[in-house]
DNA sequence: ATTTCTATACTGACCGCTTGGTACAATTTT
DNA sequence: AAAATTGTACCAAGCGGTCAGTATAGAAAT
């Protein structure tokens, strides 16, 4: 049964996602997903092997959702960028803006004493800008001179921006900081579209 | 002697720089501080009082480098942002893009589980998206109509926009990701303040 | 002038507790 | 029976924190 050790995984995901890595301890997980030390390391070498499979589903979840998703859908670049926004305000709005981006808070947690972790999370962040900027080189399709490497800074701050909405967020706990954040990344990219636009 | 007092926080202010709370351990600074643990609790009830402490000496230390050094200096408001922009970037520069920003990482790791820590450190944000709205709004002085609790919100979306590019910075261990982020605040207060002054 | 007292500054062994991880026997599956 | 799976007792290390006691220097008492 590979099933025990997806629903530890999943039971992790959840735990990770409010207390960060170092403080979901080990019983913490035995006990939620109603697994013993022993059915454990027999799935998992170590906590650690754990940690790195959690980043791996909830990457997963998040290719799945906004990746493939939303930024791969038929409808027009502008649109595709704002429904991710919203996604992604009213996904933290139903976490009460008390969890924040789990990639962010593993960035900060872990980037300094786990190489593994940090060039994961790393991965993520990446791959995320990466298709923003095919996004944004769609919305100036009918621009005549695209700097791509500006582009790619774009859109690489936008990832920025958001992670930084996040943060401030929950800290603050309302989810206003991260909405009024999405405003002015809309504004950003329709003032940058609008003056590399030919009249 | 309160100077071993002073001396403690000094030191563990440049651990916790780089390990952050949890991960800097009370052993480390009795080592670093060549201090013993008796003296340690004679100064401080307790790891947590230390910490406290210890964001308060990087709040004046920051206030007195920002708040009020650079953004109140009698330069006009645009030279202000920019160099306390060029500050952020050449200090983080100075640590190879490793530490990250204390406040940002210490409202990750501990905003959810201690009142205490989160408060301290929303406060520090608070005052310094205040600051930050006074010099926009000097920007926007000649200006007809201006929405100040829309400037407010940039205000504080700008101080977003550094934590999330230090973030990614840090994680990435690259310092060209803060800097384009500053480039594009730039751009943003440009093209905000343009947009809003009278022709 | 000498002794006694007391507040401050500091020591380091020790404590209770939690942690991630291991050993291994018992059980279930094949 | 053999192999895969799982419960449980256990371990060493590390943690923050406590505590009984020491050193010293200046004030108070004699």
């Amino acid at each position: 049964m590979t099933n025990k050790r997806q629903q530890i995984i999943e039971v992790t995901a959840g735990l990770m996602e409010s207390n960060g890595y170092e403080n979901t301890k080990l019983s913490d997980i035995l006990e939620a997903s109603g697994a013993g030390k022993g059915q454990f390391y027999y799935y998992f070498s170590s906590k650690r092997d754990l940690g790195l499979a959690v980043i791996d589903y909830f990457f997963t979840s998040f290719n799945g959702e906004i990746l493939s998703g939303i930024l791969s859908s038929n409808e027009d670049p502008e649109t595709r960028l704002n429904e991710m926004l919203e996604w992604i305000v009213s996904f933290h709005q139903s976490k009460q803006a008390k969890c924040g981006c789990v990639f962010g808070n593993l960035a900060l947690e872990m980037s300094e004493h786990d190489e593994g972790f940090r060039e994961k999370v790393n991965e993520v962040f990446k791959i995320w800008a990466e298709k923003l900027q095919s996004v944004l080189a769609e919305m100036l399709e009918t621009s005549g001179s695209v700097d791509s490497a500006e582009v790619e800074q774009l859109a690489q701050s936008i990832v920025a921006m958001i992670e930084g909405g996040i943060l401030l967020m929950k800290n603050n706990q309302d989810i206003r900081i991260l909405k009024d954040m999405t405003k002015w990344i809309r504004y950003l990219v329709g003032s940058y579209v609008a003056s590399h636009s030919i009249p």
